[in-house]
RNA sequence: GACCCCAUCGUCUAGUCUGGCCUAGGACACAGGGUUUUCAUCCCUGCAACAGGGGUUCGAAUCCCCUUGGGGUCGCCA
């Protein structure tokens, strides 16, 4: 674990007190691209410390997130909570060379350990800021190790980093002020300072800091609601990164290939999910059909109360004609509800602008006398029908699809009309039709 | 408040280190047009930015200073 051939390493390093947000996430990524592009070691340690509010379940929740990513690692995770022992050691090293006290409070079992801050100038070379300068005559002396007999964040993380020979420290541009807290702490050890690399924060809409506030931040929340692993991974790199050319949709392999530390810019930047959303439709029309039906049945399903018959042949034609349509997974239900649902409603918009006309309730009539005919009732056979029925009625296309696509769907938008007919077939087609002749007629328009 | 970080279209960004090729490029969003029976996809076009002020220089988005604005940190949390 101590070995370092000038190989790059590095680490994640989440605390288990919530779920993976996207800040954390996009920090895990640069790490995981950094390493990966230089042949390096990615680190996962958990920073359980904090045993108030430290869980198992979140431990759970933030590799599962990882591993949805598409991120792994190559050594640990490894729990500073059982770290103890070496942390202890190392304090007392600075105990017996005098560069740490007991704290004369008392506030619980054991008596707090702190560490003398030397009162001088730290200058870091950070990665991304270049030259940083803070003055250590300001700040005060530093708790390594709390009354409950744990070490605190800024000591454990310094004794991991240099034990698990971290050669680039990749975190949020938070840690900035404890990077000058830290720096004497590997001095005193007499360990090598890394290199730090301190990534620029997201922020919300309103350029606060990304927070619950702004709804949902973690991954599993954008799992849930549909966005696919590559596309989430994929927005997030380019979310303070940028390869330096235009390239926009990148795979992974993409990603590692072109990433550099240099290419982070040094300002904050704000989370717009217009954009994430785009990039998610662009990954689902990517999808071989199988794969998409496969991720947006579970969806469907729900949306329809499990009531769909995935080997259905009407199913798999009906999502054909969503694909293109479906931005996230989870607007399946809405796009596909009035195949399924024969009691759909209908759209105020859409009856105002296509029912509520002169003549329609003898139209939509009529045009179910014409498909009634028809036997072999496909894309095609209703189509050559309706393009005679115009035809001999000296009407516009127009005129008669609109109105019937209202009829058979309640409202103005999908798939092309014949394709609906044909997934919903002719007795369900000539039904609508009837359905909504009786519609317009409650309203008492004739 | 103190200390630190940052500042290009509404948003993500290229360009800044190594001043001139920038009448500032791309993407999302938005607007218009083409394709389509509608929507989505696709294609074309448009809209839109160097925070302000001083320097340095023949020349500054690019270098320096100030102002303003935004963010972060000031825990025996991480």
């Amino acid at each position: 674990m101590q070995v370092n051939d000038g190989k790059v390493r590095v680490r994640f390093a989440p605390s288990p007190t919530g779920y993976l947000h996207i800040g954390g996430a996009r920090t895990a990524l640069f790490n995981w691209l950094f390493a990966r592009k230089n042949n390096g070691t990615m680190i996962l340690r958990i920073e359980d410390t904090d045993r108030e509010r430290s869980t198992m379940e979140d431990v759970d929740r933030i590799i599962e997130s990882l591993h949805w990513l598409g991120l792994n690692w190559d050594e640990g995770p490894f729990f500073q909570s059982e770290r103890k022992d070496i942390y202890r050691q190392y304090a007392q090293k600075l105990l017996d060379h005098d560069l740490a006290y007991y704290s004369d409070e008392e506030r619980g079992e054991h008596k707090a350990i702190i560490f003398k801050i030397p009162h001088e100038k730290v200058v870091v070379d950070d990665c991304i800021h270049g030259k940083m300068e803070f003055d250590n005559s300001l700040i005060k002396d530093l708790v390594i190790f709390k009354s409950d007999g744990f070490p605190t964040y800024n000591f454990a993380c310094v004794v991991d980093d240099a034990l698990m020979g971290i050669t680039h420290i990749i975190r949020g541009d938070d840690h900035i002020s404890n990077t000058p807290k830290q720096i004497p702490l590997y001095d005193a050890l007499g360990f090598p300072v890394p290199k730090f690399a301190h990534v620029p924060l997201i922020l919300g809409k309103d350029k606060k800091r990304l927070s619950k506030r702004h709804g949902a931040t973690s991954v599993q929340a954008y799992e849930q609601e549909g966005y696919l692993p590559q596309a989430l991974v994929n927005f997030l790199a380019l979310l303070g990164w940028s390869p330096g050319d235009d390239r926009e949709i990148m795979s992974l392999d993409d990603l590692i290939g072109a990433f550099k530390l240099e290419g982070i810019s040094s300002s904050n930047s704000v989370f717009d999910d217009e954009k994430l959303k785009w990039m998610n439709g662009n990954y689902i029309a990517q999808l071989p059909f199988e794969k998409y039906k496969e991720q947006v049945m579970p969806y469907l399903n729900c949306a329809m109360n499990g009531s769909i018959n995935a080997s259905c042949e009407t199913v798999d034609y009906i999502l054909r004609l969503m694909q293109s349509r479906t931005r996230l997974l989870s607007d399946i239900g809405e796009l596909t509800g009035y195949f399924f649902n024969d009691e759909f409603e209908y759209d105020a918009k859409a009856v105002e602008k296509r029912l509520l006309k002169p003549g329609v309730i003898e139209l939509l009539q009529n045009i179910a006398q014409t498909l009634e005919k028809i036997e072999d009732f496909t894309e095609h056979s209703t189509e050559q029908a309706l393009r005679d029925f115009v035809e001999k009625n000296q009407i516009s296309g127009g005129a008669v699809i609109h109105p019937t696509r209202v009829a058979l769907t309640g409202v103005m938008t999908g798939p092309g009309l014949f394709e609906i007919m044909f997934a919903l077939g002719k007795e369900k087609t000539i039904a609508r039709l009837k359905r909504t002749v009786d519609f317009i007629q409650t309203l008492g328009v004739s």
